[in-house]
RNA sequence: GGAGAAGUAGCGAAGUGGCUAAACGCGGCUGACUGUAACUCAGCUCUCUACGAGUUCGGCGGUUCGAAUCCGUCCUUCUCCA
């Protein structure tokens, strides 16, 4: 029996939102919850004690990228990746299924697996399901995804069906292989935007019986009402005693959606990645520090936050950091965005407690600037 | 005082008779970014009444159908010799 399970705390009595606790063998994840994106082991520019100081509960690897470097057997010979990166939080594993997507152009699908080009060499290289269980099971992750198709979108019916197919065969094929019993194993629901599609791939994937469950091929240039239609197409076939993990997901608005529709757990490179690029995310929408109106603002990126950055750098500063391409600026700037989202899941797990999600959800929005623009 | 070299858009730097409002880089200004090939990418950066027009390549004056590119002269800078 493994030492892994959801308690549900408390229920929104106008929503699908819910709060719960997974038990991560022995690692407590209080949900919603938002997970920092480290794919090479690394959260970039953050370092494990940053990664605590914001109050992250559980973080992001992924198979493909270290499968390439530095392969699993060295991160195997390390004592597995919480000892590898020296953090001792839950760990969860992408698949490499989104490099099925991301990496289109240097791949070939069959039944079998994928055939990828290497990014870093240009040599050839097979992942398949049983693959990459079993590279997930020597890096030594918390929770393993199984190997999926993300498709892009639009995708036709046909080619959705036929992928989604496959990817049910892919997650039986994975599940037979997996048998770490300190490693949880979730499926993940593709489909597309056909709800029939969705439907039969969540079903089927319960009828499985996995540690939990993932909606994947969102976030891939559909647009929003899509991306919540895609939600709400999956996870109604989801059961309530598991957990519920939209792929992919971080902007503010998905974020609040996806909580609205019943998610427990979001993971996004977005916050990260805009802050190396000089974005932020505030209490009152998206700036960026680069602009020349920051140049001699001398206050805090966003009075509302309480995080390292907040507490003690003025935009100005920031704003210098960038235009001299200073490292701690990526450094301060993605301790910000991160923090900014793990308060976000915070204060929502505060509202669903107190049975006010909605007013929470609105304000939210409202504050945000929503009305005019997305975040 | 003499000899040589050079002055191109905010900066650096190509260009050496028409295809040049002038490559490229930096700087500057905007925008994008959602299970990370991303400290990345895209657009703009002489002026204007702006899918067109007007002024540019140290100044002035020439040669030429046509000049940033050739000639004269002046100014400035740098190097070397006194």
């Amino acid at each position: 029996m493994k030492n892994f399970n959801l308690e549900i705390l408390h229920k929104d009595p106008n929503s699908r939102a819910r709060t719960t606790k997974i038990n991560v063998f022995g690692k407590e994840v209080m949900t919603p919850v938002f997970m920092p994106v480290g794919t090479l082991a690394s959260v970039k520019f953050l370092s494990p004690e940053d990664i605590k100081k914001i109050n992250a509960s559980i973080i992001l690897s992924n198979t493909y990228h270290l499968w390439l470097r530095p392969g699993e057997d060295i991160v195997d010979q390390a004592g597995g990746i919480h000892k590898f990166m020296n953090y001792d939080g839950p760990v969860l594993t992408d698949s490499g299924g989104f490099q099925v997507f991301s990496l289109a152009d240097a791949r070939k699908i069959s039944e079998e697996g994928v055939y990828f080009k290497s990014h870093i060499d240009g040599s050839k290289l097979f992942l398949s399901p049983e693959k990459a269980i079993q590279i997930q099971q020597k890096i030594g992750s918390d929770i393993a995804m199984s190997f999926d198709e993300c498709i892009p979108y639009p995708s036709d019916y046909n080619y959705a069906k036929k992928s989604v197919a496959r990817t049910l065969r892919w997650a039986k094929r994975g599940k037979d292989a997996h048998f770490r019993n300190d490693q949880a194993l979730f499926g993940i629901v593709q489909g597309g935007d056909y709800d029939d599609l969705r439907k039969e791939c969540a079903e089927a994937l319960v009828e499985m019986d996995f540690d939990g469950y993932s909606i994947g091929g969102t976030s891939v240039g559909e647009d929003k009402e899509t991306m919540y239609r895609m939600i709400d197409y999956s996870i109604k076939y989801l059961p309530e005693n598991k957990p519920r993990y939209l792929m992919g997901v971080g902007a503010v608005n998905d974020i609040l959606e996806g909580i609205e529709r019943g998610v427990d757990m979001f993971d996004c490179v977005l916050p990260t990645r805009i802050a190396r690029h000089g974005t932020l995310m505030t209490s009152v929408g998206r700036i960026n520090i680069k602009k020349a109106i920051y140049k001699n603002d001398f206050t805090p990126l966003d009075a509302k936050c309480d995080c390292e950055t907040c507490q003690n750098y003025t935009k100005a500063y920031l704003n210098h950091l960038f235009r001299c391409n200073e490292g701690l600026g990526n450094r301060l700037l993605s301790i910000h965005n991160l923090r900014f989202l793990i308060k976000l899941v915070e204060d929502a797990r505060k509202a669903i407690n107190e049975d006010r999600f909605q007013e929470f959800k609105a304000e939210t929005l409202k504050n945000c600037g929503f009305d005019q623009r997305g975040f």
